[in-house]
DNA sequence: ACCTGAACACCGTTCAAGT
DNA sequence: ACCTGAACACCGTTCAAGT
């Protein structure tokens, strides 16, 4: 045993993010673990820590890479839309379609919290901060009156408010009435805010 | 040892569950280990199974009680308010309050779920759902014209964005600008929206 | 240099055995 | 009847020892 060097350290690393991936999404964010993740891709224990300094480690950049795919496809939207208004109403779907297509793996970038007196790292912060920043740049382009103080303030409103919704959605607390869409719900939370902010 | 009979089942029920939320608030969701709640009590740990049939069962009835007081926090201020307006103002503030004062337990009512394929109990989901019904009842006393068809709707498009506010600043993702406080993103979402949805 | 596998200190949960 | 404490099958993490 022991120097097989079967693949390169990159290579390990990638090959733990993706099996990772596929256990959170088929079993979700408690069945993440090192001996999974290992045994999953032919290693043992011990080999996940040459790459990964500890399983928060291993979660983080696997959160990393589902707010890539996230951020990715709000660009993608972004090309494809017209007005402001039209354009944060497409942001906000497909911030839901994304959600649902990738439930459990969205739901851990929100849920994972690093114990208790160690800091989320600032670079991650900063990603999840450049979701906000689509919207924000839609607001600056609806270029209101108000929208030197209060664009950026409404921008985040309604984003967390669209957060909100997927996030109940997602874990089965939302009670939507019966026929109603998740979508129509958040359609009604930023069309009614857009008219609101118009006035 | 054994047959000590110092308290009664719901003594040692009540005893768990209060240093349990105490463990909550002060270390997070993850310091609530069954080993750690008895031995806080001062039983050992094949106690807790004589009183809770597991660690869910314990949680769940931990956020039981973190609703109950949220939910007379809010019932409280309907009480003291007066125009429909007014009052689902009042009550987004109370939320933000609540979870601000009580953060780790608060957070633990929404981020626990139970392991894949176990369903979380319809009593459960009932008493989450009443939160959402405090508004649903402002929203039917605004009386709007479309009051039938889309008050509900809208209840639980605004209550879900005031959620996801409280949820994103209670886990540091909601990078406020400076000098703002989340108090005034919460009244800009409600403002902004109950002007739209009165056009 | 790379990887193993055993070790350590923890978990949740169960249950025979003691009073 | 009530409670214990040891057991079992798991954790995350480390690190001496092998090749």
């Amino acid at each position: 045993m022991a120097r097989r060097s079967d693949h390169s350290r990159d290579e390990i690393k990638e090959m733990a993010l993706v099996a990772g991936e596929k256990i959170i999404e088929e079993e979700g964010y408690k069945a993440l673990t090192a001996r999974r993740v290992s045994s999953a891709i032919g290693y043992t224990v011990g080999s996940l820590y040459l790459v990964f300094s500890n399983l928060d480690d291993l979660r983080l950049q696997i959160n990393t890479r589902t707010l890539d795919q996230l951020l990715s496809g709000l660009d993608e939207v972004m090309k494809r839309c017209n007005t402001p208004h039209d354009c944060i109403k497409a942001l906000a779907r497909e911030y839901l379609r994304f959600a649902q297509r990738n439930e459990l793996r969205w739901l851990m970038v929100f849920e994972h919290k690093l114990p208790a007196g160690i800091e989320t790292p600032a670079w991650y912060l900063n990603h999840i901060e450049k979701l906000f920043e689509c919207i924000d740049q839609q607001f600056y382009s609806l270029g209101s009156v108000k929208a030197q103080t209060g664009s950026v303030r409404a921008a985040r409103a309604l984003w967390s408010g669209v957060h909100g919704i997927c996030i109940l959605a997602s874990t089965g607390k939302l009670n939507v009435v019966s026929g109603e869409t998740v979508e129509s719900v958040v359609d009604t939370l930023v069309d009614n805010f857009l008219k609101g902010w118009a006035v």
